[in-house]
DNA sequence: ATTAGCACTATACATTACAGAGTGCTAACA
DNA sequence: TGTTAGCACTCTGTAATGTATAGTGCTAAT
């Protein structure tokens, strides 16, 4: 593998944001003329001839100019980009946007989905706090119909997850309040992540065959707390900024991707891939998730946080050719408004005044 | 006003059918060869010269076919549209399609959302049962942190809004406890609208000026039940579907249309409109309810309801040339089986069986 | 009242021509 | 030896042109 000069990477780097800028194949004239006035085009041209054959860029047909393959643009967010740096005013804007709202998490989270999808001008995402990682509150049973109960779980961060559960036996509104009372004691300041161990694994033991309302408290919990593959754990929105993109002006491409969206599953995927990172802001090009679907979109994302523990995944979607530079610093500030919010969640009002 | 003829309705017909199957102007050769064999193009030119003069038809350009205008696709609807009956096998797939949920109302209305938009290859949209028209089951009231209390209101359908609201004072749980089981008590198999009601009247009268449980109690229930206007309260799915419409190949027209169901107000309002209908299918055209961002689009639906009292609304949303007389039926029977389904949820799992 | 026939018109489509942008290569230059 | 000017070549996009097609309105004949 050969290592590349100073001056290749100056060049690939120009080639890359000006595609980035303006969606079209970039020329050594262009280059020559506004990054590089200290060399003519036909050097250029030889330096770009090489970085093609070096598998960085891309020539979509023989008098086109150069467009970055995904390998140069990997490189080029790797090494070459310089973010920039968030001014003061974006900032503001950001934590602004939190300022007026009056209700909980839910909100926060689709207020920020809002945030990103305006600021970048793309489709933006937000995966929710994994129930696992959020503390358990309360839980409440409230009988429905026959052997039908609304199971009505509450996290610490005031997320409600309800779900209803049948039951084989049908048992009274009082019974359910007993259970519920019973339960709300013993998990009192556990994670729900350990909820679930803790009710998996007293469920095996001796106990659970005599003690009738032991036994039935776990049995409905264990069954509120089943993870529906199928639940919507994520807002997307501004789904129509991606329209601006000339890129998805193929009709045919647009509604592959709007598919995907809709089937929210493969998206849950892209984002778990996410979760499990370290801090900062992540890149996920389309082709590298080698899922069709994907193929022509990308993600920046970064976690968010409580304290140390990692709740969920907020995002920018659009076209492989983004605006990297700009939106990875305001995806980052967002997310640390957000872990900020989540941390504290009183802030809010605080600030207002 | 002049009436039509039998003769010219017959040719009005004609175009509107053919224009809602191919989507192209329809000539008078046309009408004459698959329309009307006894009649030769001239006949039906004259004819189609007096429906344009009254304003059925509209004409793109001096040598192009016939349009339907908007009085014309009316009157179609109105009088003479032939709506076909739904097969035995298109009912069996609605219900069938409500077979394997186990989850509770939500649930139903989502894959109504889903099963409608994939008959009808549209967008379909769904409305939530109002508050007001659903019975009140229970109230509960969590602490979450200083002056912030969760409130859960769960209707007798099993659907559960919840709220953060704030209050001036801090209350402990064991206060809030009192509190939500006194409400419990006494607003026990009322409608939500009539809670709402007997909660603003109470409030007024001098007991709440000395009771200081029951004032707390009306207090926070009254900020419960505060209708948030952003509320995303009504199902989107199958947008994609829309693409496959040709008249949406044009990008301009499909961002001004996402770009409507995105704020979803716009929607909610349409919705509304035909809540207060009687019973059977409505059809709103687009250019009918003179909201510039609805005017390419229309609105088939149907009100659902749990006996006589009206919940919600279904529908189909696509282009105004749409394939009325199979998915009026369509919308009809799917309401038909939803209304049943919130008459009388346990169903679902007997037909299970 | 209906229709055949004809002149007229607008669109859609294919063909052609041409300008523009870009490349690779060669030869000259510092 | 690295850089550059110059030139022939290639591909695309666009504008201009011609032609086929589908439709109309009108008139005169049935």
């Amino acid at each position: 593998m050969v290592e590349l000069s100073q001056r290749d990477k100056k060049i690939l780097k120009a080639v890359v944001v000006d595609y980035i800028k303006s969606g079209e194949p970039v020329g050594s004239r262009t280059v020559s003329k506004k990054y590089m006035t200290n060399l003519s085009s036909a050097t250029i041209r030889n330096v770009m001839a090489d970085l093609e054959d070096l598998g960085y860029l891309y020539q979509p047909h023989t008098s086109a100019g150069r467009v970055p393959t995904e390998k140069g643009l990997r490189f080029y967010l790797e090494s070459l980009m310089e973010i920039e740096k968030l001014g003061k005013r974006e900032r503001d804007a950001i934590r602004r946007a939190y300022l007026d709202l009056t209700g909980g998490v839910e909100e926060i989270l689709k207020k920020t989905s809002q945030v990103l999808s305006n600021l970048c001008s793309q489709a933006a995402v937000v995966l929710w706090p994994r129930l696992t990682a959020t503390k358990f509150k309360r839980i409440e049973f409230v009988r429905l119909y026959r052997n039908h109960v609304l199971t009505i779980l509450v996290a610490e961060s005031g997320i409600v997850h309800h779900r209803l559960v049948t039951y084989d036996e049908d048992i009274a509104q009082e019974e359910l309040d007993k259970l519920s009372n019973y339960l709300n004691d013993i998990l009192k300041d556990m994670t729900l992540g350990e909820v679930k161990n803790r009710i998996l694994e007293e469920m095996k033991e001796e106990k659970a065959l005599f003690d009738q309302i032991y036994n039935r408290a776990m049995q409905i919990m264990k069954k509120a707390l089943q993870e529906k593959a199928e639940e919507a754990e994520l807002y997307i929105e501004g789904q129509a900024n991606l329209l601006d993109n000339p890129e998805f002006a193929d009709i045919e491409r647009l509604k592959r991707i709007l598919r995907a969206f809709e089937d929210k599953s493969r998206l849950l995927k892209l984002l778990d891939m996410t979760l499990g990172s370290s801090e900062g802001v992540q890149i996920i090009l389309g082709p590298e998730t080698e899922t069709q679907e994907l193929n022509e979109i990308s993600l920046v994302s970064s976690t968010y946080r409580k304290g140390e523990v990692v709740l969920g995944v907020v995002g920018v979607i659009g076209p492989i050719r983004m605006d990297y530079p700009k939106i990875v610093p305001i995806v980052d500030y967002t997310a640390q408004v957000l872990s900020e919010l989540m941390e504290n969640p009183e802030n809010m009002d605080t600030s207002r005044s």
